[in-house]
DNA sequence: GGGTATTTGTCCGTATGTATG
DNA sequence: TCATACATACGGACAAATACC
């Protein structure tokens, strides 16, 4: 009955207990061998192939290991019920995908010769000696703790390292215990919708910084638009609202740049205090502010913990690290507790040596070198935009960050713009994303990062970009 | 009226635009100054301190930033109104909760000697020198990147690398474009709730994995919960259901240790394919099977894209990481391309250097090693414990995975015997959490994984339970 | 129906060519 | 280069299940 097996055998390379295995699992799949027979024992077929039994008890083995034959033991092997199926056909598409595949990051970057990408930070800045010297040492120091999960809030070092840094250097009070470390703003606010209970409605900067409405929205949230421009934060429309969260970024406002006075900000606080509500500070280049001291944060002044501040290290660091921390207020702490299993933070690693990198002083020159660096820049640029158009453009949220918004004297709009831009290979951005209701009336908004190119490409670009629009501009 | 700036001025080390600007936001703060007064002019403060004008103007400029005074071009600066403020109090608490900070991690598991913990992997297979030298290989070589955002889905060549690699080595045909790379199996559950459009109902083995059953609770998912024991999945209850995703672990169910016969795996198949649902395939431990090749994952059977497949780095390479990948039908590529920007994922970095671990073969070669390791390590604990406890307890469910089942025949219940254990500072777990509805009936099941623990740990482990249980077990 | 011989799965020590470090 | 480890294959020992008398 078995001795199917006797063909193709021997002669090819492969181990004996595969090809038997093989076989067995093909004849049992197609029905060849009926459900609940008794296969051949060992022994018999180490007779009839002349070969020695560890072969055939290996293939049996795996056969009954992977549900197409179970033992009896003393007894034999049978093979077991699979009547209908019909398996091991390859699909169709994959290869055809596999040659299709773009590489898609680099294929749109490839089109700009020069990008005034706000994302961007100064590659040439990053402290890769001293950062390959962290790495190594906590792949040495740490590496009796590599073998487990650590906390996933964040490393209870880094957080504590996190703690004296914010405290001493930001005037941001908070235990270490506050502190989530995460992956990314967006990871920060999924988290976030999960702590609060019973707030379904979200007050949202208008234009604002899209990938977090996004995830608002992903989350279940309805937005309530709250509009920012140069003058005023439109206050009228928050207090109307059932809105019981308001996400901002005070600091530097995502995309304009307005800086929030300290004014409002008390307003907001009170706000937050009578109803109940939760303000997100998103402070994402809190530590770029070209004028002396930063301004003290919500999260600072707040006196009855209604603020959930939001750092990172992406803007002063690097993006490539995907880092970021988050400060909750004491109430949650208990909750948080309990879903810490289902969170999910960087790599331990990382975070060790992003700890070291702060203990040991790194993190605090870095700032300021990073500081003086992007003042320069930030100089530059206005300095030849102001030089290259005179009038023709207005500079305005420039007090901080690391893009400027300019507002061009033209009646094209912003896709005209970046469209002409883009023939002479320079990439800007209008941020039309970042509003939830365009609004098209006045001159075109558009935004320029200058963190992530050199002076003198930013030179070239402002250049560039006055071929591209000279003979449309206005006086 | 202004010469109180004249007061502790001049002798301290601080800039005098800082002085300067303190002194006129504490004054306006306080009422001092009122609303909308014109504050000195710059000039006149420069003969009345005798200082150029630039930190004068410094210090107005940042008070206008900061909303505490606005100027009014060619009349003055004029401070606002915030009568009412009395801020820069600190904080109460904040002081007390640094000092109660727990490093939770570090006090917890120092109380025990000896620790089966199935998260835990080997630490001392670390490839720490090669990881070292990826990690300063990628710092050089990709420089010119770091200064930017990657596709947040994962890096293309990471992608590619993976697909490569699965595809050659776990017969998981899929193309680059399939996977995304996530920070760990809550991420990608949560990402892919998102993905999946009105499936609320989620059939969930019974025990199975607590924290992404948690993830689907906090993602306002119902549990169906689907019993798994040793014998058997029941399907029948998944019938009956209006579940329309399954979440399974079918190479090692967690925590049972069961391995899904191929019969079970093609039912699967079909129900997916006639309820238009889709199954959530968790391969966690699928590297690690100690008798011959691994059973082709659900992923390779199906021809219809009902599987979503989840692998990750945390078990074979190190948890510390904190990087996994999912390969996801074509089906939800468009709208994953749509979320992408706020989506989180791992380290550029790390993905970077993972890359060249996959690209140069250290992968393959680390995944071996490891196999062969853990092969040696189950192979130990199982003998050990039988030659400990003999026939007291029986072990199930180690074909495969990195950690083993054991129903202890006694009268006590399991969390008698995790505290028994606990004396003798041995830990070992009772998993009651992944229950969701606990059954007491029968005798207890332990688990212990031995991925993280010497052999000698090991056998002096089971030694210490064999002291802790002795007396209370039947023969 | 009970004893005995045989069959059977299982476990183990060993040999050999090859790959790894 | 060499020692080692590993995958694969071999055959013996054992004890439980089965068949036979």
């Amino acid at each position: 009955m078995f001795d199917i097996l006797l063909s193709d055998f021997d002669n090819s390379e492969h181990p004996l207990y595969l090809q038997i295995y093989k076989q067995f699992r093909d004849q049992i799949l197609n029905g060849i061998i009926p459900s609940n027979t008794k296969l051949p024992s060992i022994r018999a077929l180490q007779l009839q192939l002349n070969i020695s039994k560890t072969p055939i008890e290996t293939a049996y083995q795996m056969l009954s290991a992977e549900g197409f034959a179970y033992s009896k033991p003393r007894s034999g092997y049978y093979s077991v019920n699979m009547d209908e199926f019909n398996p091991f056909k390859k699909k169709k598409e994959s290869n055809l995908l596999l040659n299709s595949f773009q590489y898609s990051d680099l294929s749109v970057e490839k089109k700009f010769s020069i990008d005034f990408n706000p994302a961007a930070v100064d590659k040439d800045m990053f402290p890769i000696r001293t950062w390959k010297r962290m790495l190594n040492n906590v792949l040495e120091d740490f590496s009796q703790s590599i073998g487990q999960y650590g906390d996933m809030l964040g490393e209870a070092s880094l957080r504590k390292a996190l703690a004296d840094y914010l405290r001493n250097s930001r005037g941001v009070l908070c235990s270490p215990k506050q502190i989530v470390i995460g992956t990314g703003i967006s990871y920060s606010i999924s988290l976030l919708t999960k702590l609060v209970e019973g707030t379904n409605y979200i007050a949202f900067e208008e234009p604002g910084f899209e990938p977090v409405r996004e995830q608002f929205l992903l989350n279940g949230y309805k937005l309530i638009p709250i509009t920012v421009n140069r003058e005023s934060f439109q206050f009228k429309l928050l207090e109307k609202s059932k809105a019981q969260m308001i996400y901002v970024t005070p600091s530097h406002q995502f995309p304009t740049g307005r800086v929030m006075p300290y004014a409002e900000r008390k307003y907001l606080l009170n706000w937050a205090d009578k109803q109940n509500a939760y303000i997100i500070e998103d402070d994402y280049d809190g530590e770029f502010r070209y004028l002396g001291q930063p301004i003290p944060s919500l999260q600072s002044i707040d006196q009855q913990g209604r603020v959930i501040y939001i750092g990172t290290f992406s803007k002063a660091f690097t993006p490539a690290l995907r880092m970021n921390y988050m400060i909750l207020p004491i109430e949650f702490m208990s909750k948080l507790q309990k879903m810490k299993h289902s969170l999910s933070c960087p790599s331990r690693i990382d975070q060790w040596a992003m700890q070291a990198f702060i203990e040991q002083g790194h993190w605090y020159r870095h700032i300021r070198r990073m500081r003086n660096k992007y003042k320069r820049k930030h100089h530059k640029l206005i300095e030849c935009i102001q030089t290259v158009f005179e009038k023709k453009v207005e500079i305005t949220g420039h007090n901080a960050g690391l893009h400027i918004q300019i507002i061009v004297k033209t009646k094209l709009n912003a896709k005209d713009l970046l469209k002409l831009a883009a023939d002479k290979g320079v990439r800007v951005y209008d941020f039309h994303q970042m509003w939830m209701k365009p609004n098209e009336s006045g001159y075109p908004q558009i935004y320029l990062g200058f963190a992530g190119i050199s002076e003198s490409e930013m030179e070239k670009g402002i250049l560039l970009l006055k071929e591209a629009w000279g003979s449309i501009l206005y006086e």
